[in-house]
DNA sequence: CCGACTTTGTGCATCTCTTCACAAAGGCAC
DNA sequence: GTGCCTTTGTGAAGAGATGCACAAAGTCGG
């Protein structure tokens, strides 16, 4: 029985430090747009809104790139995080579903900006199939596996309907996709295999509804009976990106 | 120097088990519609992509709704997480910056089912102002603090540009708002009493690249030397919401 | 070259969250 | 009723994240 001795560089991010670098990232953009070219970590840490002690301990899962009682080298930094995050490559990315939501992503100026490029818009529903959008025009959804393989896609983004997504999901997972953004009020089932990243308006939203009734009245009504009536909210809202299909 | 005991039924949910009952309750709400009556937790589980032991371990902190050899009462666990999480009551949900996510949320019907209602969208743009949209009339950003207190807003949903994120946010705390849901790329600064939860694009797609870069090669390249050429990438992006102001 | 000062990197204690495993509780068949 | 079977609720162990506090390492003025 040995003990476990973790290696100087191992191989092994913790999750919570991986959710954090590009936090890191974006501040030391800001603060290099400035010409500063150097910064503590009290400083970075600031600005990235968190504890000194834990972003030190973050950066030295990466390395030991600062100087002591000098900080952190910005430009380098910059270099080393996003190398880390794989930013210095580019990654194809194909966005399903053209709705409200699907538009919004397809123009968003941060995409291209980070080594993100958007590769491919698929719609289902002919009357957008065809429309041009952020300089791509919108192809139907059936060519999807092709154009993932001919385009070397390598990050799906799901905006479609919750009711298509896990079709969606699947058809780009058997094309090869191994990373996916979902939008859909769904639970994407997957392979182990497979990355899946869940951004849910309405689910944020009732965790601020939550924080508020506390706020506000110290708790929910303490009864814990039945009301007279029992109103049940029902699950009837479409996507966030309300595409065809 | 007394012991802490937790009281039985203590007000105080984890965070992360908050931040589950939304997941909880879409699962429930999708067997209520195909008629169950009663669910395992197992089963529920499953459709909620947890655990079983951390389900009921989250449940057990709203109290003790479950029968042993059943399982839970689908319709009253409804009830009770909604009551819990505040969606037994309405919320008044301000959206400012009327960009292309601005007008993608606004059209959110996941918004209204749940206890959510859009009472007012802003903008700073006068080409924006005035337009009507999901059957709201877009409004000058000016009578911000007016309008909040007015039709008693408590949820802000701030969908700027990066730059103006801050003094928007600002604002709406001066008039009392204590919940803001962020979609602008930036860290906000806020009183203590204050929640922020953060939605960003951009972060989510560089944790999804930093995986794939994982599978695809082991890891980044093992040399820590700088390339001959180093670009550095600048965070021109504007917000996802690239509304006006 | 030295000593004062700054700031990193990390050991350690603490806290939170997760998972296991099982006793207790309840339903159901007979 | 009685006993078997299912499933909950939870104690306790384990894993992971956080934050403190400080020794080690480096800078800089003189």
């Amino acid at each position: 029985m040995t003990r476990r001795i973790p290696q100087a560089r191992e191989r092994g991010i913790p999750d919570a430090t991986v959710a954090r670098l590009p936090l890191y990232l974006r501040a030391l953009n800001g603060l290099a747009e400035r010409g500063t070219a150097t910064v503590s970590s009290e400083d970075l840490a600031v600005a990235a809104g968190v504890n000194s002690a834990k972003l030190r301990k973050d950066l030295s899962h990466l390395g030991s790139y600062g100087t002591r009682g000098v900080g952190y080298d910005v430009q380098y930094l910059i270099y080393q995080i996003s190398r880390e995050l794989g930013l210095t490559q580019d990654w194809a990315v194909a966005i399903v579903g053209v709705g409200n939501l699907g538009r919004a992503l397809a123009n968003y100026g941060g995409f291209v900006s980070r080594g993100f490029r958007v590769a491919g818009l698929f719609d289902a529903d002919p009357a957008v199939v065809g429309e041009r959008i952020a300089g791509l025009v919108v192809e139907h959804a059936d060519g999807l596996e092709s154009v993932i393989r001919k385009r070397g896609v390598s990050i799906v983004v799901i905006a479609t309907p919750a009711t298509a997504a896990q079709q969606v999901c699947d058809r780009v997972i058997a094309a090869g996709v191994t990373s996916i953004l979902n939008f859909a009020p769904v639970v994407l089932t997957v392979p182990d295999d497979v990355d899946v990243r869940k951004v849910d308006l309405s689910i944020e939203l009732q965790i601020l509804a939550f924080h508020e009734q506390r706020k506000a009245s110290g708790g929910p009504m303490m009864g814990d009976e039945w009301p007279d009536e029992v109103v049940v909210v029902s699950e009837r809202g479409a996507a966030l990106g309300e595409a065809s299909q």
